[in-house]
DNA sequence: ACTGGTACATAGTAACACAGAGTAGCATGT
DNA sequence: ACATGCTACTCTGTGTTACTATGTACCAGT
């Protein structure tokens, strides 16, 4: 990628990315990091994916259920609670906000003071 | 405001923010801490901007000129040089890829493969 | 003298993504 | 039998970042 390290800017996002993926139908770890490469973003690597999981499953935003394999080990199947979709819901709500800064900023209010 | 800690959705994109705005013309910490405000940031507290500003001296992306003020104590003025010029391009690029990417993301590829 | 706005500075903290390594199951090839 | 490679999950440690909290200092108005 010609983008180089975009660490910093996917963090606060990247958490939400994995609760919308989740949203979208039950899914596991592994498949989870094969959608955001998918996105576009390849430099995210399947420990940060698992990271952000353990916080989600430790803050009680999802249910998980484990089932076996057709191919290799038996998988960790998350699915959003309430809480969850609440979260969700409010990461976007955050994600419009900035993004629309940003893009206000961008857009350059070039205050003529002239 | 109702959005609160926006905190870790800033990482990254606030010191993007504070070399757009040195970029507008030439300016100093109290006064970039007030443009953020005006955008919408209001939790950004001075603190936070001061630690930006000593980062790019530090990674030599800003020329400074301190100079006396007619209200309290004297002010440091910030202004671009190429190095930070380039580094402002660099920020608006990833910018531009991530947002999109997520944009994508939330308007549901929803791709059935069916 | 006191308050309040302006302006800069910094030590400590918490949160996050990442690097890197490891464990494990299964399939294939030699 | 052994190695390789893909799938899949887990863990420790590290670096970067913004925030908290506090302090210094200058000036104006009361």
């Amino acid at each position: 990628m010609i983008l180089d390290n975009l660490t910093e800017m996917l963090k606060g996002v990247l958490e939400g990315c994995v609760l919308e993926i989740i949203s979208r139908k039950q899914t596991y770890g592994y498949e989870i990091t094969r959608q955001l490469h998918a996105l576009g973003f390849t430099d995210v690597v399947d420990g940060t994916v698992y990271t952000i999981l353990v916080r989600l499953e430790k803050n009680k935003l999802v249910d998980i259920e484990t089932r076996p394999s057709e191919m290799g080990p038996p998988r960790k199947f998350f699915t959003l609670n309430d809480a969850g979709r609440e979260e969700l819901r409010r990461f976007w709500a955050k994600w419009e906000f900035v993004a629309s800064k940003i893009n206000e900023l961008r857009e350059g209010n070039d205050e003529r003071t002239a």
